[in-house]
DNA sequence: GTACATGCAAACCGTTTGCACTATC
DNA sequence: GATAGTGCAAACGGTTTGCATGTAC
């Protein structure tokens, strides 16, 4: 098991506390899982996980990895983010706050106009990328799909 | 071909005149989709592309729909949009301005704290939607790529 | 004991590639 | 006429799925 601050022990029994409220079984996999994604400071792909882990759980399955990532992220607890010109899904736990507009339930991309700060000059400053091109966007369910939604129940 | 406004037909003659500078080809297909491109108004997939354009271009292939976007997005005047649990890649023609922070050169993906406005709740008042979840993307190359490309020299 | 989670391997599907052919320049 | 671009079909690769088995509860 990946060793864990104090801190991110909290974090951790506090999502295992979640699992057992919701009847979901705690498995030496998915404890291993979520403590390797709560302990990593960087963006693992789902290979990388299986790949970290396959060391210490042996028959732990691709397969397994991608079903807990994807359980963490339907809980909220882990963020997917992709990458253009990268087919690979990268993941990060309780990623900080990081505008195209989605819509997840028909799928539905707009644009949107909003006032910004000067992010991409303050974002160079910040971290010495030389920026070249950036990319906000925003989940959420679009007006349409909230009708439907209110005229199903 | 689709019919452009007098103000997409200038856009879209500027980009042929880039293409004729670069000594690229200027085929039917290539005006076709260019031409798609532009006057899209949505976020159109390879595959939308491709089946919107089939009806007067039945010879039109798929990989060539690919090619060319991606000949687009190399040279700039396209971006590529990907969204979380949708395997697609969607293409923009010179969207708006739409924080992780991502190395285009090495790949390496940075969280970053910004200070942003209030922009989800100014989004829902601007667009209806319900907010969910949000994701700004900034790409760019980082100090050590940077470095390494200075280095090169 | 029940049924959710796992592991394996095969399927899936968006995208890319190899190659012969075409058409732009 | 040279060669970049095209079209086709096959390959690729990240992710998902089906199913038999294992195991948390």
């Amino acid at each position: 098991m990946i060793d864990l601050t104090e801190e991110l022990e909290v974090e951790y029994q506090a999502v295992l506390a979640h699992f057992r409220k919701k009847h979901s079984r705690i498995t030496e996999s998915r404890k291993a899982i979520l403590a390797y994604m709560i302990a990593a400071n960087h963006h693992p792909s789902a290979e990388q996980v299986y790949k970290d882990l396959s060391f210490k759980y042996p028959s732990l399955s691709l397969a397994t990895v991608y079903n807990n990532l994807r359980v963490l992220v339907d809980e909220g607890f882990v963020t997917e983010i992709k990458v253009t010109n990268d087919k690979t899904t990268y993941f990060d736990y309780k990623g900080h706050d990081h505008i195209n507009v989605i819509c997840e339930n028909c799928g539905k991309i707009s644009d949107l106009e909003v006032e910004l700060p000067d992010i991409a000059h303050e974002v160079a400053s910040q971290t010495g990328y030389h920026i070249t091109k950036s990319q906000f966007l925003i989940y959420g369910i679009c007006e349409n799909c909230q009708k439907e939604q209110e005229e199903r129940l």
